[in-house]
DNA sequence: TCGCCAACCTGGTCTGACCAAATTGGACAG
DNA sequence: CTGTCCAATTTGGTCAGACCAGGTTGGCGA
């Protein structure tokens, strides 16, 4: 029961993103908008200036145009992954990659300014990676937790602001998914071992070839997680049309 | 003369950044800031929802308060760098960090999606800077160019926004630094073909050293930049606190 | 057919009002 | 004097209707 002015600026959205407006073509009007949503101009213009901001819609004096999705701000992306019934592989895929090296920055700026106890601490960090027998939940409160101190210790301001609005849009959309996840708890407790040693030892090459490990792990499962979740999404579709036929 | 809601936010994003109001603390009510700016509420309305989606406030029926600015939105950093006369030079460092690595990642993509045609319009881009003659407005332009031909060649969605947004926000601000930038044009040209030679080879680790010296000679004439800039505000500064004297 | 101008439309601003939820202050009980 | 609870006030969210300046558009005349 969000703002209305959200609702509006939702739909407006998805209608973008699913093509229902090509880019360049003009939006209707505010006053148009205002009539279809059974909305006060206001609360159209609000939504319109989300829209803005997110970078879909170049809004002048005239007239909204819709804008290219790769012209956006960063702030699409979580749009993007919230249609349909799982998030786009292919975009997941990117910020995995994406994530993962703003990671790696991190820690070698880390390395590079990090006092001992602020290391300590992010060593700390990768403790509860070692336990075989935490569910999927736990694995993965302590793997950002892991993520988010990395991140502050890197005492870069632009990397943090990145790394944190990449992730808030892409944890939340990835619920869909949490069901189909399974954790190899073994291989991750020995790549947090590494780690943990590497972090220790300061050892830049050693630091970036585990976080890559690490980031291999987390794409293998996520990949189980894709398969798993379509099989079973075939599955329902299919007992659904079944139904209906019957 | 922009519109006045924007004039509104930029005095308010400027007063929280520094930091006229506390972090945590309650913003003044939307009926205030209209009497205060002589402005509509409405407008006011428009200003405080720009502020939420950089994310310097959060706005809820009650109050607005402000936001931590390492909380906030990745669009803070132009207003951050927007202070003052020079902009933050820790900030910038970090800045140019993060894009360095930003580019190198999207290299590697590149060179392991591209076809040979888009690789050979990415080594194209780095023709302009063998040149010997260029003034640092082409060559700058020319850097530009190169950066965003190898984002576009990435086809990684959430690292081209980024770039985009990220570079954007820097660009403009760094004007201030522009008349002090000097190009050392020779050692730049090497660099260039290096790169060529090494995107042509579609060799990783070449890649990464090409653009690592780069990263390199722009921080070095960046800092050269900073420290003529910074003798030239001084002796102003002088000048007139003498004239003032007089 | 081309160029120009007027009517129209659009976004930006303003006034003033109402609602629901949150905040706040005071009254009351312990 | 302290703590709790309730009501008045304040706040953000929404609504209605209006005006302006600057783009858009279509039709008119050359």
């Amino acid at each position: 029961m969000s703002a209305k002015h959200n609702q509006i600026a939702n739909h407006l959205i998805a209608d973008i993103l699913d093509g229902s407006y090509r880019v360049g073509e003009r939006l209707p009007s505010e006053r148009d908008l205002a009539a279809r949503f059974q909305a006060n101009r206001g609360a159209v213009r609000e939504a319109m200036k989300t829209l803005q901001q997110i970078g879909l819609a170049d809004i002048q004096p005239g007239g909204a145009r819709v804008q290219r999705r790769d012209q956006a701000s960063l702030d699409v992306i979580g749009h993007i992954l919230g249609r349909g019934d799982l998030p786009d592989r292919e975009v997941v895929d990117q910020i995995l990659v994406v994530i993962n090296n703003l990671l790696i920055l991190a820690a070698e700026q880390a390395i590079k300014v990090a006092s001992d106890e602020e290391m300590e601490a992010i060593c700390e960090a990768t403790r509860p990676l070692y336990k075989q027998q935490l569910d999927h939940v736990e694995h993965g409160l302590a793997r950002i937790n892991l993520l988010q101190t990395v991140m502050q210790t890197s005492k870069n301001l632009p990397l943090q602001l990145i790394a944190k609005s990449l992730f808030e849009q892409f944890a939340p959309n990835m619920e869909p998914l949490a069901d189909y996840v399974h954790i190899d708890n073994p291989t991750y407790a020995e790549c947090a071992k590494r780690l943990d040693s590497a972090l220790q030892a300061r050892d830049l090459v050693a630091v970036r070839e585990t976080f890559e490990a690490f980031a291999a792990l987390n794409r293998e499962s996520l990949i189980k997680a894709y398969n798993a979740a379509h099989n079973n999404l075939l599955t329902e579709s299919t007992k659904l049309s079944m139904e209906t036929a019957i």
